[in-house]
DNA sequence: GGAAAATGATAGGACATCCGACCAACCGCG
DNA sequence: CGCGGTTGGTCGGATGTCCTATCATTTTCC
């Protein structure tokens, strides 16, 4: 990959410096761009890494979660609420999931307007397979030890927190 | 934005609790898809903040960029480098800043393959008027502390540098 | 009981991103 | 000096995301 284009910093992020008289919170604009950097580079490398397995990383999150229902299968308005995306955007992946034969998707009895969507035994293998993958090069997160990776969850988890009460 | 799906808490970062027999590295999971979701957040917010100023968060990113730039112009592959987007990425934005009377476009003498870009004088009113908006919320920020702000940046920077090795 | 409001899913449109392919221009080396 | 490789930018196609709108179904409440 060498073609991608890659900085050891960010020139955004020295906006800060440049622009600390003339903006307020030069630390703010500068952890903002470089939380954006960061999510741009994970996704290239999830993506990249789930290529071989015909799925992307928002396909693979759907993946995950059906996993982990209990019942075994969620309704769409489940899951995009659990990723926090809109609904389109789970429509949109349960399509290509189904067309992939790694989902099936099903009426729901009780209530005829939910559809639910379950893992099929060969949706099984790819989540399989595919977190061993991600496992394998630590979700392009080997730079950082346990401890900074809790610190750094934690972190993150009171700008989410924050956009609540 | 009351009908935005949220939660306190991102189950997909539970799948680390329970794979933890399963999988080798809960920890990177859980902060991989935190970075996720707050990416998702912060551009939503940004995309937001933006709209009455008829531009984009990646839009405003090269704005930005053409401000800091000492020449006052900037090639469009130095555009793409700095900001880690493909090429097609940076004619795009182009296109429509162009369109939208904030940057022009001007040819290299020197070097006839390549295309500058330059602020216009809308281009730097917008951009002013966009970064007090951005600040004004705190870049979505303003449950990080400055002190916690340079934790959270040093922490991703790290990520980051992993990268080139 | 039935009309109004809310909910679940999907369709169409806009944007941003990537990739592969393509063309033009530069440049290095025989 | 020129041929081939590299670099810069753009085009078409695919994916993912959001928004608005629409339809079907369910729930609320008068």
């Amino acid at each position: 990959m060498a073609e991608r284009p890659r900085l050891p910093f960010d020139p955004i992020e020295r906006a800060g410096e440049l622009w600390g008289e003339r903006i307020g919170d030069p630390s703010a604009m500068r952890l903002a761009t470089s939380i954006m950097r960061v999510q741009q580079l994970l996704l290239a490398e999830f993506d990249r890494v789930l290529r071989p397995f015909g799925i992307t990383f928002a396909r693979y999150e759907v993946l995950v979660l059906l996993s982990f229902s209990h019942a075994g299968e969620l309704s769409l308005s489940k899951i995009g609420e659990r990723l926090m995306v809109h609904p389109t955007s789970v429509t949109n992946a349960i399509d290509r999931l189904v067309d992939a034969g790694l989902v099936s998707r099903t009426a729901d009895g009780v209530d005829r307007r939910r559809v639910l969507a379950s893992l099929t035994a060969e949706g099984e293998r790819v989540l399989k397979d595919a977190t061993k993958a991600l496992t394998d090069i630590d979700f392009g997160l080997a730079s950082l030890d346990d401890a900074d990776r809790e610190r750094a969850y934690q972190l993150l988890r009171s700008v989410r927190s924050a956009d609540f009460e």
